[in-house]
DNA sequence: GCTGTTTCCATTGACGCCCATAAATTCCCA
DNA sequence: TGGGAATTTATGGGCGTCAATGGAAACAGC
């Protein structure tokens, strides 16, 4: 599997260690980028992250920016400057900024979210809320889109 | 990570001393550039900064431009003139002259924003409400570049 | 002499590395 | 197939190293 998946919810000890899901380390191994790249969402109060292939793509989206063009600097500014490359310990634990945990709001404990080629960090809490809130939508949308269809929505696209 | 990531904020000791953070370090280390190419930048309270590589890119920036055009002259004379290499010493720590941190209006402390293939220096509450801003214009952009791009990931590959 | 600058050392706190434990899972083999 | 051994995972704690910072010592110039 090359692919986050499903949720983990894991405990922050005092040292503010906090183990990644033995499955997502697997899937960043792969990934070759040798710890967790990482920044605040945009839009939610959470974390995103991901590996080598989450790089490149933030890449990809500056790089296709005019050199020294305002919108370069302030697209690397809230991407770049925002994020952190997370060292992974050999037991596969990470520790998190205070700025990271503030904006998500975390403090003992944090839960995995897996979106498929990323993930995301959420206060437990949080993310119970967050997530009702996405499966209500998701039935509203299909309402919408009238109980025959198939296979087009399933809540995978999570955007961000 | 051969690129600049997150921001840092430190001190400014009593001889003008900042250090500089250490995995701005081992970039510029591995960019062969001994010290800190360094300039006002064009449109912000703030300073640009990098290594080999952003010297190179500016000197191909110029290059492209017709010779002895006007153009090519006040580009290099905004550029180049107003540049300084600044040293480090053995501590990791540089010294900015009187004249950047003016522009910058920095005094007692320095925010460090890695911006992928260079940083800034900003002055630390300047740089707070300039991030906000950033991240709103990205909010904005996003949806337009969202519309298109989805998924494809885009023609990435160079690293390393 | 002084003054400003650069090199070297000291402190402190954070982080990485190592080991230990316990629970859960997988594996093996009679 | 059932039970136990080996492995893996999550978690806790001790300790050495390194980064950030402060200050002293060497050194230059006038």
């Amino acid at each position: 599997m090359d692919q986050f998946v499903s949720t983990f919810t894991n405990k922050i000890d005092t040292k503010g260690r906090v183990s990644v899901p033995a499955s997502f380390r697997t899937v960043l191994a792969k990934d070759g980028l040798d710890g967790i790249y990482c920044y605040p969402s945009l839009d939610a109060p959470a974390l995103d992250a991901g590996g080598q292939r989450l790089v490149d793509k933030i890449n990809a989206l500056v790089e296709d920016l005019a050199p020294y063009s305002d919108e370069k600097d302030q697209l690397a500014t809230a991407l770049f400057g925002t994020s952190e490359i997370l060292s992974i310990d050999q037991d596969g634990r990470t520790i998190l900024s205070e700025r990271l945990r503030e904006h998500a709001g975390i403090s003992t404990h944090i839960t995995f979210v897996g979106l498929g080629e990323k993930f995301q960090m959420w206060e437990p809490r949080r993310f119970e809320s967050h997530l009702s809130e996405a499966r209500q939508k998701v039935r509203d949308l299909r309402k919408l889109l009238g109980a025959g269809r198939r296979g087009s929505g399933g809540p995978e696209g999570a955007r961000e």
